[in-house]
DNA sequence: CGCCAGGCAACAC
DNA sequence: GTGTTGCATGGC
């Protein structure tokens, strides 16, 4: 009897199959270098979390809450080339001229403190460490979605990203209710996944990707690999029925 | 011009 | 607990 997660399966493998391996996450700081190409990205590569690139990948993912990463890139570029990528390097930089670099990235006033914050966190944190997720949830201007991108990315601790993309994809589709939040959605999917940080990575990954080219606010549907399965479900449970597998066990 | 972008927190109820 | 609003900037 097929559970959720061969459902679940079914949408990662057609995004591998559509774009492939997307190499997250993106570090500007080794574009260029190392197989990593001119926006950061390594193809094959997904959360291998390196002690020297956690800063940066958390710095990111402050940077890009609610803004398009073009823009977070531009901040994170600016504080790479004044030196202040690392925690030791930040934390003794003024909040206002924090926010003065990252102004790009929109929010500069709140962001700015809270990678200052961070920079003494992570200034404070001993090697091999894994932060608590409470504890990142504490600070402010860090959220869910937020501690969820540094223990993954950073951290390699395995957690599904529930951010915009997926939940805006996932109920298209059908899979959850279009109003279903954060934690919900979180859960839901981790519940029919349980894999490896990496695969994590490399889904979220693919969801951005296929939600920046697709599942826009306003979808292009367009060639969307999902299009065999979205539709409200309908298509979806459609296309299990063809294959003689149930699409029971959801919810 | 208006809407959107890989959220979050503070406040109202 | 849920619902609403301000936060800043750049691309289209």
């Amino acid at each position: 009897m097929p559970t959720l997660s061969d459902e679940i399966r079914v949408l990662f493998e057609a995004l591998i199959a559509a774009y492939g391996p997307r190499g997250w996450w993106p570090l500007i700081s080794k574009s260029g270098k190392d197989g990593f190409d001119a926006d950061g990205y390594h193809p094959g590569l997904n959360c291998q979390p390196d002690t020297g690139d956690r800063f940066e990948i958390a710095c990111g993912a402050v940077l890009t809450q609610n803004t398009a990463w073009r823009n977070a890139e531009r901040g994170l570029r600016r504080l790479h080339e004044l030196g202040l990528m690392r925690p030791e390097a930040l934390a003794n930089a003024d909040t206002v001229t924090i926010a003065d670099l990252i102004r790009p990235a929109g929010f500069c006033n709140q962001k700015s403190e809270c990678l200052s914050v961070l920079a003494r966190f992570f200034r404070g944190l001993p090697p091999g460490a894994v932060p608590d997720r409470d504890t990142l949830l504490s600070m402010k201007g860090i959220g869910p979605e937020t501690a969820d991108s540094i223990l993954l990315f950073g951290f390699g601790v395995p957690v599904f990203i529930a951010d915009a993309y997926a939940r805006r994809t996932f109920g298209r589709i059908g899979l959850i209710a279009a109003d279903t939040g954060y934690k919900e959605c979180r859960t839901f999917t981790m519940d029919g996944m349980r894999v490896d940080a990496g695969t994590y990575g490399e889904f979220h990954a693919l969801i951005v990707e296929n939600g920046k080219r697709h599942c826009r606010s306003k979808p292009v549907c367009d060639r969307c690999p999902l299009i065999p399965f979205c539709g409200f479900s309908r298509r979806f449970r459609f296309f299990f029925a063809n294959r003689g597998i149930s699409s029971r066990g959801r919810r």
